[in-house]
DNA sequence: AAAACGATCTACT
DNA sequence: GTAGATCGTTTTG
C-alpha cells in the first residue's frame, strides 16, 4: 500500500468550484480520506456520478431547497449526506453556492484502514468492502452527521491527491450505465454524461442493482 | 402516529 | 439478473 498520506493535498474549494461533470470526472483517482476516533480510513474513488442543477429531474436539488437538500445548495467543496433505504449516500458539492450541483461518489478501493472497514461493515472481501455509495458510507462510518461538513481541511472528512495521472482519455464513462428506480429510467441521457469510471475500477464485473438500458 | 418513500444492498439462481 | 429486505426521514391524516 505504498501512497502516503500527504495532508497537505487535500484538495480545496476551487477545484469544487467548477462544472460537476468536470469534478466527477477529475475525482476519479484521488483518495476519499476519513479520521474518526476509531481511526483513519482511506479509499482510491473509482466511480462517481454528477448531480446536475438544472434539467436534471434525477437531482434532489431538482425540485427546489428544503431542509434536507440544503447543503446542496451551500458552497462548493463540502459534503451532502442524504439518506436512502436505511444507509447513506456521500456527494460532494460542487459550482458556486446556491447552483446546487454535485457529485456523488459511487465507489472507492480500499487502501488504509481496511480492517477498521471490515469492523463497520460485516466482514466482506476488501473489493466489496466500499464498492457502491451506501457500502462506502458505511465502511467510512459516513452519515447525516456529516452533511455539510467542509471537505476543504484534513480533519474529519476529506479528498486528498497523492499525484496520481489518469489520462482523460482512460477515465471513461461507465460502460454500464442504466437504471436503478424507475424515477432514473427516465434519466439515461443523462447517466450517459455523467457517469465516471477508473480504468483501475476494481470488479469490472457485477454491479448489482444496475440494469442495461440497452 | 402511521404510512410511504427511496441517487441501495444482499442473497440467491 | 432479480426479489425481497431495510429503516431513517419526510409526508400525511
Amino acid at each position: 500500500m505504498k501512497p502516503l498520506m500527504n495532508e497537505r493535498t487535500f484538495l480545496t474549494e476551487a477545484f469544487y468550484h467548477r462544472a460537476a461533470t468536470t469534478v466527477a470526472r477529475e475525482l476519479i483517482g484521488k483518495i476519499l480520506c476519513r479520521r474518526t476516533n476509531d481511526g483513519l480510513t482511506s479509499g482510491r474513488i473509482v466511480e462517481t456520478e454528477a448531480y446536475l442543477a438544472k434539467r436534471d429531474p434525477a437531482s434532489h436539488s431538482h425540485r427546489g431547497k428544503t431542509n434536507k437538500n440544503a447543503s446542496m445548495f451551500g458552497p462548493p467543496g463540502r459534503a451532502y449526506v442524504y439518506p436512502i433505504h436505511a444507509r447513506y449516500c456521500f456527494n460532494a458539492v460542487t459550482e458556486p453556492e446556491d447552483v446546487a450541483s454535485a457529485v456523488l461518489i459511487r465507489a472507492v478501493e480500499p487502501m488504509e484502514g481496511v480492517d477498521l472497514m471490515q469492523s463497520r461493515r460485516r466482514r466482506t472481501r476488501q473489493l466489496e468492502l466500499a464498492r457502491g455509495p451506501a457500502r462506502l458510507c458505511e465502511a467510512f462510518a459516513i452519515d447525516r452527521q456529516c452533511d455539510g461538513v467542509p471537505l476543504t481541511s484534513p480533519e474529519q472528512l476529506w479528498i486528498a491527491d497523492d499525484g496520481l495521472r489518469l489520462s482523460r482519455s482512460r477515465v471513461g464513462r461507465s460502460p454500464r450505465v442504466g437504471v436503478t428506480s424507475a424515477r432514473e429510467s427516465l434519466l439515461r441521457f443523462f447517466l450517459r454524461d455523467c457517469r465516471f469510471v477508473s480504468p483501475f475500477r476494481p470488479s469490472a464485473s457485477a454491479n448489482p442493482g444496475v440494469k442495461k438500458t440497452q
